[in-house]
RNA sequence: GACCCCUUCGUCUAUCGGUUAGGACACAAGAUUUUCAUUCUUGUAAGAGGGGUUCGAUUCCCCUAGGGGUCGCCA
């Protein structure tokens, strides 16, 4: 058997696309799992949808990510380039090919014969596919068109009778007659190949063993594999993933959802949950495990146990499974990645120690790295008291309780979360106070909300010196 | 419309002919908790429909229905 080699191969029109990405990482991990190679090229043969530093952002969102692949552009590998557009004469050399042994032909309609064509077709309740009427064309007809410079395509002649068969490693056996497939464009009048020339012709000569991709290009694999054919090369293994759907079950759109992974990332949403939740969209391991880091995800991977039925991306999960991952991974990790959102929030970091508290108290109840920040903020620079807020701690109770405690509370040395609890209980008879009475004033008077981290924490983050600060700010004599 | 693919709780899924159809998210209730959360327990909830095959079908086959994909000089 071949060894593995698998590729992802996006056009460089925008972002990582959350569809991308899932293609990504099955190539990836089944790579990973089975000692192949993971290969990245890159698919820019539409000059009018290059979008500048495209490549530069994909290949960036995919490491930032841990996803690293073993040849493509920027690393290289001995069957470069990676980049379609800067292997514009082999996709020309075997057009050349095509074109002599007669499965290829020149076609000179224009745009606007083509949609007429397709139009009247349609009218008729006809299956819409080019109708050869430059197939009739004289050799004397296409060398005078040609000394005319006029522009045209190559397309594939299609077989008229026959039907293809391949075995899809995810959907089976599949049969298609090749009489609904139209006689492709594979160079088109740049000069530049179409998908279906440049990805069989770079898939061969890249030795790719499996074509991992999505479903959406199942019914053009006949042409595919005519190419194969004709060309005399051995057809790779086809592996057609199933679809990422919106809530509605369409395909994934930026209509509906946020299809972007950089978005996600700039949200706040965690590599590994990110990771984790879109390797089970279409994944299951044979447990009832739900969570994997990617090394898990590596050893365990395979491709039988791929759904063939789409999944709907459900972001109530993801929420979930990001908070799962905030409150999992080690507490230092989560602080490290929780700094940058410190400073989107305008936060000066406090000392390393009380930093970790923060986070380790906050990390409990947020499911995105920047509510985090915004949960620290009741330490760090409170926000205003409310008018009400104030009235119910002016009020005789409260200010007892206020009283109270700056009269109890050390004010200086350690925090000894024990102590703490004791000297709470204590208040509690001593003022003949409790529920909302009795802790809500000390909420109110030291984190400006009525509800928090428990007390010995909140005291622990704040310090002595702070806490009698905030207390006596609010009491009146 | 033609062709192809798909079909288990609302969602992601387990089951590879015999199960009280399991897990997770969401939702609900309860427990823990001074609050908010976390955590734990429990609950509601599914084999699209109809035919076969079989001692026995969610599982295999066929039909129907529904959903999706494709039908570009885009990938």
């Amino acid at each position: 058997m071949n060894p593995v080699r698998v590729r992802f191969a996006p056009s460089p029109t925008g972002y990582l696309h959350i569809g991308g990405l899932r293609t990504a990482l099955y190539d990836f991990l089944f790579a990973r799992h089975s000692g192949g190679t993971f290969i990245l090229r890159i698919e820019d043969t539409d000059r009018s949808r290059y979008v500048e530093g495209a490549v530069e952002n994909l290949i960036a969102s995919l490491h930032s990510l841990d996803i690293h692949f073993d040849e493509g552009p920027g690393i290289g590998g001995d069957f470069g380039p990676y980049i379609q557009s800067q292997r514009l004469e082999l996709y020309q050399r075997e057009a050349a090919r095509l074109l002599g042994s007669g499965h290829a032909y020149r076609c000179f309609c224009s745009p606007e014969t083509l949609n007429q064509m397709r139009q009247e077709q349609q009218q008729r309740g006809e299956f819409v596919k080019y109708d050869r009427r430059c197939l009739a064309l004289s050799e004397a007809g296409i060398e005078a068109k040609l000394a005319n410079n006029e522009p045209h395509v190559l397309r594939l002649k299609m077989p008229d009778n026959r039907v293809f068969s391949f075995d899809d490693l995810i959907r089976g056996h599949v049969e298609m007659d090749a009489a609904q497939s139209d006689d492709q464009v594979l160079i088109k009048s740049d000069g530049f190949p179409t998908y279906h020339l440049a990805a069989v012709v770079d898939d061969h000569y890249m030795r790719i063993s499996h074509v991992i991709r999505g479903e959406e290009w199942l019914s053009s694999t006949p042409k595919h594999i005519w190419l194969h054919e004709c060309l005399g090369w051995q057809t790779p293994l086809w592996v057609h993933l199933p679809l990422i759907l919106n809530p509605d079950r369409s395909k994934l759109s930026k209509r509906m959802n946020d299809v972007s992974v950089e978005s996600y990332l700039q949200k706040g949403y965690l590599k590994e949950a990110l990771l984790n939740f879109v390797a089970l969209l279409g994944w299951h391991g044979a447990d009832d495990r739900e969570t994997y880091s990617l090394d898990e995800l590596c050893a365990e991977f395979s491709l039988q146990r791929v759904s063939k039925s789409g999944a709907v991306f459900d972001l109530a999960k993801l929420d979930w499974m990001n908070g799962w991952y905030l409150r999992n991974l080690p507490l230092d990790e989560v602080v490290e990645r929780s700094l940058p959102w410190f400073e989107t929030e305008g936060l000066s970091l406090p000392e390393p120690a009380t930093l970790a508290r923060i986070v380790a108290a906050a990390r409990e109840r947020c499911t995105l790295l920047p509510e985090i920040a915004a949960y620290a903020r009741m330490f760090l620079c409170p926000a205003e008291l409310s008018e009400q807020d104030r009235d119910f701690l002016h009020s005789e109770d409260s200010q007892r309780v206020l009283r109270w405690f700056q009269s109890q509370l050390p004010r200086s040395g350690g925090v000894d979360p024990a102590a703490i609890d004791s000297i709470v209980k204590n208040g509690i008879s001593e003022l003949g106070l409790k529920g909302k009475a009795y802790y809500t004033p000390l909420r109110l008077a030291l984190i400006h909300q009525s509800h928090g981290p428990e007390l010995p924490a909140t005291f622990v983050i704040l310090g002595w010196e702070e806490i009698h600060r905030r207390l006596g700010r609010e009491l009146r004599s």
